[in-house]
DNA sequence: GACCCTCCCCTTAGGGGAGGGTC
DNA sequence: GACCCTCCCCTTAGGGGAGGGTC
């Protein structure tokens, strides 16, 4: 500290909790300007300085950019900056609702990675699964020879037509009706859906067939046989749709031709 | 779309709900990069494509940087996706709760504004102020001539040696004891306190004199003895300490001999 | 007319030097 | 030896052209 109780640049950013660096880079936009050029060119700032560079720290803690800080210092009224706060809150109540979302989907993903990891991918068996929430799309139609790519694209402009804000980053996944499954009929599922937390529709609790098998999207055909063979031969009967899904998918796994499919059939003894 | 089932950058812009200038930046980091380019080196895209450019999204969404992206497409195996997520959600997790103190801060800032703007500075009155949380500092010690400044700093320091995490953009005022308002003994606070949500300490609810007035840090000795007299002639006696609080400071105000400075003593019928 | 391409410049908030002087 | 100065280059995720071909 200087004897006239000014601060040098690296005095006022201790002070300040800031670096240097950050302390040239206001000077050069004239946000906080040393009152005083040594005769050595050094900066040399006065105590108040503190207090705006504090309440730099302070707008930019929250969430405002130095343009609109050096705007609004400008200008401040006591009226301007009650409104100009109120404003702010909103916003950043707006991107603590989006990083919840984001944050949900997060779990979401790592619990469907988790089913993968825990799959025991060897066996069929019968057994009771949990209710999910789920997003329903609408009955698919594949005459005319749409592709199963160019039906998922139709499953995505249909929710966005119909729910424009929906996070479509949630896993698509196919569901066959139990007149499909009964038919053996697996060309491109009946319905896409998302399998998403407070969605609209469920895929019920009950006794299913689940199985597992490695492959693309879709290519799951000898996994069905299989278990329609398994379901025949332990004494149940298919008693309503299938479910797929891809646990293991092109978010953790490089290969295409590896990822891991899950199919659960409803069943009832027979 | 060509023929071959290919998409062309706007073609998968749209189906990946993106920018095209996103998706040749993409192209050039290598991170989607075009399965084909024409003979008019226009770029085409395959329909999985799709898939990995939602995937990006999502990842993006779920607040990671491209290049961890990438990484993370290169090496990802479900063990270390999963791993990652949990990671991640942490991250957001303390993204959210840093918002939450701002939100804080943002709305106690409000008040405090709106507190100077609701003031009605030209009376003198008693009347009964609600209990607030205050962080207390520890007594200040003049002696050696240290400045007001410099005690502010003292304060700041001691802060953050017992409360490193502690928020130290709310703001800061004065508390002198009932000694010293007895003493009309004005020269710096006894304590500074930051006046601030969720502190350990109290300004007790109770009968105070309240008054304002306009000027800079410290500059009410006028202020004071005005209220001094109001208390004597009208059968109120002190009877605890006086706070004093900056309504309308810096953050509001540009003109620094012109902030609103409001001072509650304690008192009580004589 | 609507699409596509390749440069090229621009934005935020500083961080990290190099090269040279100063307390 | 610790501080200070002025350039100057670098980072993220694209946006917005200009200038020139293509469906």
């Amino acid at each position: 500290m200087k004897g006239d109780g000014l601060l040098s640049i690296s005095e006022l950013a201790r002070c300040a909790r800031i670096s240097r660096t950050a302390l040239i880079h206001y000077d050069h936009m004239g946000l906080v300007t040393p009152i005083e050029r040594g005769e050595n060119n050094y900066r040399y700032y006065s105590h108040s300085q503190i207090t705006s560079t504090n309440l730099i720290n302070t707008l930019q803690s929250l969430g405002m950019s130095l343009k609109e800080i050096m705007e609004l210092i400008r200008r401040r009224t006591p009226g301007g900056v009650s409104a100009l706060f109120a404003r702010q809150g909103d916003i950043i109540k707006g991107e603590i609702e989006r990083l919840e979302r984001s944050r949900k989907l997060l779990s979401t993903l790592r619990e469907m990675v988790d089913i993968g990891l825990a799959a025991d991918e060897d066996v069929i068996e019968a057994r009771v699964e949990d209710e999910e929430s789920v997003y329903m799309g609408p009955q698919m139609d594949y005459s005319g020879g749409k592709t199963i790519e160019e039906a998922t694209l139709d499953f995505y402009e249909y929710c966005m037509e119909r729910d424009p804000d929906m996070d479509m980053n949630y896993p698509v996944w196919g569901f066959f009706s139990e007149e499909r499954v009964k038919n053996r009929d697996w060309y491109g599922p009946d319905k896409f859906y998302f399998w998403m937390p407070d969605a609209p529709d469920r895929k019920p609790q009950g006794l299913y067939a689940v199985g597992y098998t490695r492959g693309y999207y879709g290519h799951c055909d000898d996994l069905y046989r299989r278990m329609i063979k398994f379901i025949a031969d332990n004494g149940f009967e298919v008693c309503g749709p299938a479910w797929e899904m891809y646990p293991l998918n092109e978010i953790s796994i490089v290969n295409k031709d590896n990822y891991l499919i899950k199919v659960s059939i409803s069943i009832k003894r027979a």
